[in-house]
DNA sequence: CAAGATCAAGCAAGCGATTGTTTGTCGTTT
DNA sequence: AAACGACAAACAATCGCTTGCTTGATCTTG
């Protein structure tokens, strides 16, 4: 699966027969360039990140870049695009053994903390400041991550919950808390970004379910 | 946008002898400098506002703002100077009634939220990304915001909580769950930035508190 | 099969625009 | 006169991006 990737240039339609010794890993220069991207603007950010320092990172003139991408945005937009297919991936893939509305939920929260540790955290810089008046990035961006936040309502939709319950201000909540998680996470910790999840979702767990075994 | 902008040149006499080096009372053109320039950061973010945006939105000419601040990043530690200073006068004052701890907290939790949406949600900028690898402007900040967050620290430490709960976890949830408000709060929705904060702080209430009326 | 044509991929160099900032001057208060 | 506050003009650096060209591989075709 996964093999797809399509979205209007698509170059290299699957090249014929072998795919030839470059690295095990199999993925092309494009998919170095986007993942060198991804780790120095989650680092340094959209604007503080040059096409400059990624053609360096890469290992290419800065023009090169321009072969692959016809622009900075839409090398941040294929790279948002990857990043929340991966999540989208760890997601669903944590949703196919639980059956309790509780227990799916809290399988989604564990993955989506996890995603957001291990992708490096890009989603902060899509964030708070980002969408604002960035307006041209912001329209692609905002339908991705709707759908990918499709699933959490979901989840909590089928939650059952005491009436009176604003399901939207709490998975509202939930995401925020658990998107906040990267910003205090320490690697060197003696938490896991699964235990932080788990914490977290135990606490609505607690709040809707009091008479629990 | 805002060509009008007419001229709100004419200083309001207020012409206090009162100089003094940095701190208050200076409230002439400096202050409208950092009132305009908080404006534009909080909407387009620190890179994607100019020192010569912030020129034109107060009336004067690039060059001169180096008058007033001897860079743009003194200007933007200025300004966060300043929206902390805000915030903590805010939380202080919804602190003086309340004793109960729970009711302590929830008024803090109301105080920073309505803050965050006042102020512009210019903490935006300082949130997620944007610490990371900007750590001239990084040490300063850290600081002011640990200070800041003190205030939480004390608060969820006076709390009367079951054994075992891991109150750092608690706090962090908590902060990153009412951080992450100005992302999704809507000014023309049906609830107040109040009325959200305390929806997500009931739920710990709820959680915590599971034999209350 | 060999010769030509096509194409993916990247180099080399530079464009115009914008960035934060500096310097020197000058009117207005005090 | 001396400070304050601002103007005017430019600075070097960096930005995203464009262009023209080269190379190696693959595909086509006589």
């Amino acid at each position: 699966m996964a093999s797809g990737e399509g979205q209007g240039v698509t170059p290299a339609s699957e090249t014929v027969a072998d795919e030839t010794a470059d690295t095990a890993a199999g993925q092309s220069r494009r998919d170095e360039v986007l993942d060198r991207a991804g780790e120095l603007m989650a680092a340094k950010g959209y604007d503080g990140t040059s096409m400059r320092d990624i053609a360096r990172a890469v290992g290419m003139l800065p023009g090169s870049l321009y072969y692959h991408f016809p622009s900075k945005e839409a090398l941040f937009l294929a790279l948002h695009d990857r990043m929340v297919e991966t999540m989208q991936t760890r997601v669903d893939a944590a949703l196919s053994a639980p059956t309790d509305p509780w227990d799916r939920l809290e399988a989604a929260c564990v993955a989506h903390v996890e995603g957001l540790i291990d992708t490096g955290n890009l989603v902060a810089i899509v964030s708070p400041g980002f969408l604002n008046e960035r307006d041209a990035i912001s329209a692609s961006i905002r339908e991705e991550r709707s759908r990918y936040e499709q699933r959490f309502r979901d989840l909590v939709g089928a939650l059952p919950l005491p009436a009176g319950v604003d399901r939207r201000v709490l998975r509202l909540h939930l995401f925020g808390a658990l998107n906040w998680v990267p910003t205090w996470f320490d690697p060197g910790g003696s938490l896991t970004p699964g235990q932080i999840a788990r914490q977290i979702f135990n606490v609505f767990r607690a709040a809707y379910l009091p008479a629990k075994g």
